[in-house]
RNA sequence: GUCCCUAUCGUCUAGUCGGCCUAGGACUCCGCCCUUUCAAGGCGGCAACACGGGUUCGAAUCCCGUUGGGGACACCA
């Protein structure tokens, strides 16, 4: 156990949490708790164009849905706040003062559309899209004049030539990268705000970062943090570029290409845990074959050595599986108090929580989502009013009606109306009869439920009681006659 | 286009020091069993080491190349 390991999650408040960044913050959560380490939120909001209101708050409560909780963050503190980049300016400030004093960064002048035409150009000529360079030849007298007068400007990094960088990724081992091709990346934008290489940088050696977990497609941005890194003095921390995660034709995941949002998953109606644990196994694996893990569990098998290295296809079928299989575990309690609004909505709200508990019983070995309950079951809340036809085609036969008709007295004079009467008493009444079971059976469950499918019919039919289904019987003998 | 990453069933993957791999598990699909239905569950099946060279007694595992896929090339993160 180590306690220094410090690893931060430093999403950008887009609106919504992107699958993709729910797995870093979930590895980076494994990580720190198995390290025995803290965990960081960090809040990226380095773009003032892109600012959205209550989006933070958004992130954290979805963040806290899926259970991870931090221990240094915005709304909490800690030693190395505070934890959101836009109160932060005057580090990053200091770190481009630092740089441009050392020669390693300077003011570039360059307008956007100048920038925009320039690359164009190259593109046109085939040539490299590289900044030309053009400020960093300014006389120093020039430089001093223009920012007296207040010249916009932003601040650039002065990318060494001729330099092998080495990046010794936890992940992907031993990178390298020829400084030469290195663009001199704006670090300072003329709004005074950082971009997020220099903000990252800053922050992750003030804020004592040990772990930097994120996705691969920052991997061709790391020359320049290993740069920075050099330039301001900072020790390297350890760097983990994890797999991407993709759409079925394997492109980065993205919103084009079905839900992105945790808020989407949860919206419809999965489980934090099976999403959690769905998601976990996306581009890292325990190396032994369960596949059902808690947290809890996660936490004490994850490694950064077990992450793999190729991108992993986000299988919406997979992650239903995980959902079915944690609702069958779910406690009724749970299931129940997700119900309820569902039932309330439908106008089924009168029912009290033994029957609810009964029907979450019969139904939770049939349904993926408890949203499915109401949606496939819904004679339980109310009496059918019409009966699936092929049911009615494949199972309604012509003696059917006097079955039901006479099966009447029997139910009326059971002593008991449950599961363990009504079952043996079917069976004689069918066999009094001369036929079967399901002679009864089948015409049964289409009055009392007008369905072909769902639970035992003599649960189902305990469960409705004895007034419920003479009445269903009735009504049906009305109408399928 | 340039740079970087990557490559086992359709998908997620096991395969960590080459032999125990006629390549294992899971999802999906198909079949059978169970059964009053629908599910669930049990059992079984289809299905992969991208290709070409090496190295080696022996390679999915190591090396090289090819091809495929992806990512990055912003005053966005």
């Amino acid at each position: 156990m180590n306690d220094t390991v410090r690893v931060r999650f430093a999403p950008s408040p887009t609106g919504y949490l992107h699958v993709g960044n729910l797995r870093t913050a979930l590895y980076d959560y494994l990580l720190a708790r198995r390290l025995g380490g803290t965990w960081v939120l960090r809040i990226e909001d380095t773009d003032r164009n892109r600012h959205l209101e209550g989006a933070e708050k958004a992130l954290m409560a979805v963040l806290r849905w899926c259970g991870l909780e931090w221990d240094e963050g915005p709304d909490k503190g800690g030693p190395y706040g505070p934890y959101r980049q836009s109160e932060r300016l005057p580090l990053y400030r200091a770190a481009a003062d630092t740089l441009l004093a050392q020669g390693n960064a300077y003011h570039c002048f360059c307008t956007s559309e100048r920038l925009d035409a320039m690359r164009k150009a190259a593109q046109a000529e085939g040539r490299d899209e590289k900044y030309d360079r053009t400020c960093m030849h300014l006389a120093s007298g020039d430089v001093q004049a223009r920012l007296a007068a207040g010249v916009p400007h932003t601040v650039r990094l002065k990318v060494p030539a001729g330099e092998t960088l080495i990046l010794d990724d936890l992940v992907r081992g031993r990178v390298e990268f020829q400084s030469d091709l290195a663009d001199d990346q704006v670090l300072l934008k003329s709004d005074g705000f950082p971009t997020y290489h220099l903000a990252v940088v800053v922050d992750d050696h003030q804020m004592r970062i040990t772990h930097v977990l994120r996705g691969e497609e920052w991997l061709s941005s790391a020359p320049k943090h290993l740069l920075l890194h050099r330039f301001l003095g900072y020790p390297l921390p350890h760097f983990a570029h994890l797999p991407l995660i993709l759409n079925p034709d394997r492109s980065k995941l993205s919103k084009r290409q079905g839900n992105v949002a945790v808020e989407d998953y949860r919206d419809h109606g999965y489980f934090p845990e099976a999403l959690v644990n769905f998601i976990a196994f996306l581009g890292w694996n325990p190396g032994h074959e369960r596949e059902l893990l808690t947290v809890e569990e996660l936490t004490q098998e994850f490694s950064l050595q077990r992450v793999g290295k190729s991108g992993a296809v986000f299988n919406q079928e997979k992650l239903h599986w995980f959902n079915e299989q944690y609702l069958k575990a779910m406690p009724g309690e749970r299931l129940l108090a997700t119900l309820r609004p569902l039932l309330a909505a439908r106008g089924w709200g009168d029912h009290d929580d033994i029957f609810l508990a009964c029907v979450i019983d019969l139904m939770r070995e049939r349904v993926a989502f408890v949203h499915e309950i109401p949606e496939k079951a819904g004679w339980f809340f109310e009496d059918p009013t019409s009966y699936e036809e092929a049911t009615v085609r494949k199972r309604w036969k012509p003696d059917s009606a006097g079955w039901l008709r006479d099966f009447v007295a029997v139910l009326e004079s059971l002593p008991a109306f449950d599961h363990a009467t009504l079952e043996p008493a079917a069976r004689a009444y069918a066999e009094g009869r001369g036929g079967k079971l399901g002679d009864l059976v089948h015409p049964l469950r289409l009055a009392t439920t007008g369905v072909g499918g769902g639970p035992g019919l003599f649960e189902l039919m305990e469960v409705l009681g004895r007034e419920a289904c003479l009445r269903r019987i009735q009504r049906a003998l009305e109408m399928l006659v």
